[in-house]
RNA sequence: GGUCUCGUAGUAUAACGGUUAGUACAACGGGUUUUCAUCCCGUCAACGCGGGUUCGACUCCCGCCGAGAUCACCA
């Protein structure tokens, strides 16, 4: 049995984006369930496009998904090089052989002409088709085209139209008719060679055997097949994902769609889990009604024949759910020292010199109110800062307007009293505490802990009172008490 | 225009040719001593259209419509 090898092979032109995310996760968990190598190269033959740094951004954004590579950049490997341009003889000595066997030739073409030849043809409303206008050169015999070589040319395959069929491991049983077969560009005048030829010679070189790509490749197919033939390769698997459509209208997400880079997640606070998980959902399912998956529950569970071939639309908000799933479910499982790990960058700057266990204390309470990390900078301001006094969040709250202010200040005034008696300050005394107050004040839950609950933090929102209260501390708690108190006097 | 692909609620999806068409997100309503969130309960909501095959079609076949991809010395 051949050894299963994948590879995801980006081009080095800018970030990786949500919507081609995907062609690195399948591969990665074909290769990994069935104890074969996963390898990242770098298609980095269009000189234009390459953006400096882009490998080391494609690099990041794996390691972060946890789609570590066997072969490739940084860790090597006995196919190596992993960067296109520095195979380029590999190229040159598989055109050649091309060439030898009368199967491609150099075209020397000036490319105004070329131009002229699409303009007509698409002015006659016929399909452009490059073999319809082959030049000379392409009957010229393998020593004539040799001699040809070098001298800034590009150079072409010579088709043998034909029907071709296949399968696809996603799109199913593909055929097509000798319409669509035609001379491609093996290298370029740049002496580089084009995605169409190169994918071809690396993934024989590497021993690739699963290919997996978005869609808009389907349609070069018989071409590639053709080269498979040619150079009397076997073919790999081939699987054809369909494109993540962007939140609106129905195109291919992209960056023109302001399509966000993987990372920019992670810095907003989203855990790599959450984005692996719901990626990978994005278009596959096992038929099952789960809708968690940790990297081992999808290798276990992942499978080819159950990726959708319809193109699925990308979805923000369920990303933000599984990412509060995954925060919960990495609170209970791994404990709260993990999730803390995760934290660091995501509190509010007056944190910054906090202790430790107490940003754990604050995130213990907290954690299930989190829709991303960053959320913690704008929740828990006011465990490190005292927060600003608003009166008009007490007088004009839904519960506590139908109070008069002397009703207020003696709320105040009660609670600031008994507090200060308290020396058990846990969480589960004062409890009790709050309910024999509640109790004592005659008035109703929703107006009494609304008011203590303002009085401390003047946050829209916070954790139940009583894990408020404890993790703040005594004297933090009476000082902005009895700061409230005075204001309302004073109003 | 040629070639190819896709089509179940707003979104992601499930369903040996036989189900009241299931689940999740979202939305809406309710419950848990306050808020926000979690959690729980509930409501709304879908097989693109038309033919066939069949006792029976979301499922198989054909046509149509709609959407997308591709037709580069980009990948």
């Amino acid at each position: 049995m051949k050894k299963t090898v994948t590879r995801f092979a980006p081009s080095p032109t800018g970030y990786i984006h949500i919507g081609n995310v995907r062609s690195a996760i399948y591969p990665y968990l074909i290769a990994r369930q069935n104890d074969g190598t996963f390898i990242l190269r770098i298609e980095d033959t269009d000189q234009a496009r390459y953006v400096e740094g882009a490998t080391e951004l494609i690099e990041d954004t794996l390691k972060w998904l946890g789609l570590e590579w066997d072969e490739g950049p940084e860790v090597g490997g006995e196919n190596g090089p992993y960067f296109q341009t520095e195979r380029k003889s590999h190229y040159i000595e598989w055109a050649a052989r091309l060439i030898k066997a009368g199967r491609a030739y150099v075209d020397d073409t000036p490319s105004e002409k070329i131009d002229e030849y699409r303009k007509a043809d698409n002015g006659a409303k016929i399909p452009y088709l490059y073999r319809n206008h082959r030049p000379a050169n392409a009957n010229k015999t393998p020593e004539e085209n040799f001699a040809l070589m070098g001298e800034g040319h590009p150079i072409r395959f010579k088709t043998i139209p034909k029907d071709y069929e296949w399968h696809d491991e996603v799109m199913g049983d593909m055929k097509t008719g000798p319409e669509v077969c035609d001379d491609i560009i093996l290298i370029k005048k740049d002496g580089l060679p084009t995605y169409n030829f190169a994918h071809i010679v690396d993934d024989a070189e590497m021993g690739v055997t699963h290919i997996a790509r978005g869609v808009e490749y389907l349609s070069s197919m018989p071409n590639y097949l053709a080269l498979y033939e040619a150079l009397g390769l076997d073919r790999p698997y081939f699987l054809s994902l369909p494109h993540i459509l962007a939140p609106q209208g129905n195109k291919k997400l992209g960056k023109r769609d302001g399509a966000k880079s993987v990372t920019e997640y992670r810095d907003d606070g989203v855990l790599p889990e959450a984005m692996l998980n719901y990626l990978a959902c994005l278009g596959w399912n096992d038929g099952t009604e789960q809708e968690i998956y940790s990297k081992t529950d999808l290798l276990k569970a992942f499978s080819i024949d159950r990726i959708q071939n319809s193109g699925a639309r990308f979805d923000e908000v369920k990303i933000f759910w599984y990412n509060g799933q995954w925060i919960r479910k990495i609170f209970t499982e791994q404990g709260i020292d993990e999730l803390y790990s995760r934290t660091e960058g995501f509190w509010p700057e007056a944190a910054a010199n906090e202790p430790d266990d107490y940003k754990k204390k604050v995130l213990s309470i907290i954690y299930d109110r989190l829709k991303t990390l960053s959320d913690l900078r704008t929740m828990t301001e006011y465990f490190f800062v005292d927060p600003k006094i608003d009166l008009s969040q007490i007088t004009e709250n839904k519960f506590l307007k139908k109070l008069s202010e002397s009703e207020l200040i003696d709320l105040m005034t009660m609670t600031i009293e008994r507090l200060n008696d308290v020396d058990d300050w846990s969480e589960e005394n004062l409890q009790n505490e709050l309910n024999e107050l509640l109790a004592k004040s005659g008035k109703k839950p929703a107006e009494f802990f609304s008011l203590v609950r303002i009085a401390v933090s003047f946050a829209p929102f916070s954790p139940a009172l009583h894990q408020t209260l404890s993790v703040l501390g005594k004297d933090k708690v009476l000082y902005r008490l009895n700061l409230v108190r005075t204001a309302l006097n004073n109003a």
